[in-house]
RNA sequence: GGCGCAUUCGUCUAGCGGCCUAGGACGCAUCCCUCUCAAGGAUGAGAUCACGGGUUCGAAUCCCGUAUGCGCUACCA
């Protein structure tokens, strides 16, 4: 569907969650990334979800990690849903293939079985940090004696599979975003590859999809760079070309809070966004820029511009802080300056219909009501930072004249009294009911008019004028365009308001 | 503790040896526009480029230390 716009090698990249909870803006930004570099190059962008710690697996969370995505429009070529050449995408679902691999490296002897128990493991550790060593496994199982595996058997012991480092040496993870890491293998645990329970741990389980599933680039948070090497010495121990790796930072806390984005930080779950009014474009569009940069000016992007532009040269080694405050300035400018009012309006709906301000069914197809609405949404389109705000900024204008409360002294604004105040809802009115129709319906002709009211009563200044009038329409001091309210209400409700607040002067 | 990565305005960033007396954006301040609120326009404050050594005619840019931050150190991912 997208057409490469350069001559790369298209590359498959995927993102790969594991459904423990709802994804937020942190672990999304990777899987934006992943997407983009895919679409830029031309190739797929597949989507795997690694549920292979039976503990932490969160029923739904996969569901919603998929509608989180769809929201963005960040669809997958391959995946859930939509299957594709390697499938299963499940990880459950593939566990064969993460045995077959585990065997295959036992009796390559890259790998072993290990009959440690767990209290033997944790004592293992702590005695090893007692003595100022890393903590972690001892590698006794690699030199068990076949008494003891024959023990440990008729214990009815289940055996992992542990990885076999190699004790000397160094290996070198070459990535595309930050500096090549390079580490003796000594540090190096003997990894569990295959858990007791048959699923396997990520080490082997992300490796042998995405082997399978021949990914170019694998895209995904720094938090594994240290275990990188790790996976760098199981593709050289199984002969299997590497992919490109990219370690792109974490987002961090806003400024004042410390450590990765959390909840605590502001990071709320992806479609919590959406029913706040955030518009998907301006969600993506912020979260690209944390982290990654097209040039010294440019920070307004389509999503065609993303792909046309997004390069992985681009993307910065550093951990980038959350803003809650331009992402909302970005959600804003999307309102104000990037939507057209047909489109914002028709975002509105399901906003108007939550509020009650018109009938769900509405909401879906407008039918001659949308003329109105379509008016009312054009006043205050740019007034609004999300489609959250909407209702409340709109609603008198769908209620009726009864329903507005607000003090009469509201009323009065910067004029003298009250009776400067009446005496202006008295001359508008008048002056409304005499207004031919084609010149109240045109926004201009209808300030003109208003505007030589103004001189005729000898006001200093239109705000004079204006101020009652806006009050009485729409109940508040701070209102949408006072013209465009008196269009959307027409002519009998605009006067109907007006004389119910001179009643109250 | 060990290992790894990172370090330019409060924040996101431009910068890949001379164009930098460091540019843009958010936020902030002042002014303009104006029927209120926004939006918009203009201006300004704000970074001795973490610090200390090198290399070089010349360093934010290259190298080495130090400090700080973050991450990893599970039969979690």
């Amino acid at each position: 569907m997208t057409t490469p716009s350069n001559n790369l090698t298209p590359a498959r990249t995927r993102y790969a969650p594991s459904p423990t909870g709802n994804p937020h803006i942190g672990n999304i930004r990777t899987a934006l990334f992943a997407y983009l570099w895919a679409k830029h190059t031309g190739g797929q962008f597949v989507l795997r979800i690694e549920d292979t710690d039976r503990k932490r697996t969160v029923e739904g969370s996969a569901e919603y990690i998929e509608a989180s995505l769809r929201w963005l429009g960040l669809d997958w070529d391959e995946g859930p849903g939509v299957g594709g050449p390697y499938a299963p995408y499940v990880q459950s679902e593939r566990l064969e293939f993460y045995q077959e691999i585990a065997k295959q490296l036992v009796e390559q002897g890259h790998a072993y079985y290990c009959y440690c128990t767990p209290e033997r493991l944790e004592a293992v550790s702590k005695s090893r940090q007692a003595q100022h060593l890393p903590p972690g496994y001892d590698r006794r199982c690699r030199s068990i004696s076949e008494a003891e595996k024959q023990a440990a058997i008729a214990e009815g012991i289940t055996p992992t599979v542990r990885f076999k480092v190699p004790l000397e040496g160094k290996t070198t993870v070459v990535d595309l975003v930050v500096k090549d890491a390079t580490v003796e293998n000594a540090t190096i645990q003997d990894a569990v590859l295959l858990k007791s329970d048959g699923y396997p741990t990520y080490h082997l389980a992300h490796l042998v999809d995405d082997h399978m599933m021949k990914m170019t680039d694998v895209i995904r948070a720094q938090e594994w760079l240290p275990s990188a090497p790790l996976h760098v010495m199981i593709y050289q121990a199984l002969g299997w070309e590497m992919p490109n790796w990219l370690h792109v930072p974490d987002i961090m806390n806003p400024p004042g809070q410390q450590g990765k984005l959390s909840k605590r930080g502001g990071a709320k779950p992806i479609l919590d966004y959406q029913e706040l009014g955030y518009l998907p474009e301006a969600l993506l569009n912020y979260l690209v820029l944390l982290g990654w940069s097209y040039d010294d000016k440019t920070e307004i992007f389509s999503k065609a511009d993303l792909i046309e532009k997004f390069d992985i040269s681009g993307i910065q080694p550093t951990p980038a802080r959350f803003s809650p405050e331009k992402m909302l300035w970005m959600n804003g400018h999307y309102i104000n300056h990037v939507l057209t009012v047909e489109d914002f309006t028709r975002r509105c709906l399901p906003f108007l219909a939550q509020a009650g301000l018109i009938r769900p069914e509405e909401a879906v197809e407008p039918g001659d009501r949308l003329a109105f609405i379509t008016a009312v949404c054009a006043l205050i389109k740019d007034k609004v930072k999300t489609l959250g705000e909407v209702p409340g900024e709109i609603d008198f204008l769908f209620r009726p004249t009864e329903m507005l409360e607000y003090p009469a002294t509201d009323l009065i604004g910067k004029n003298p009294d009250g009776a400067a105040a009446a005496r202006i809802l008295d001359a508008i009115s008048s002056h409304l009911e005499t207004v031919p129709a084609e010149v109240y319906n045109d926004r201009d002709g209808l300030y003109k008019g208003l505007d030589a009211l103004s001189t005729q009563l000898g006001l200093a200044n239109r705000g004079l004028l204006f101020w009652p009038p806006r009050v009485a329409l729409s109940g508040r001091t701070k209102s949408p365009d006072l013209m465009g309210m008196m269009i959307a209400l027409g002519r009998e409700e605009t006067i109907k308001r007006l004389q119910h607040a001179r009643q109250m002067l």
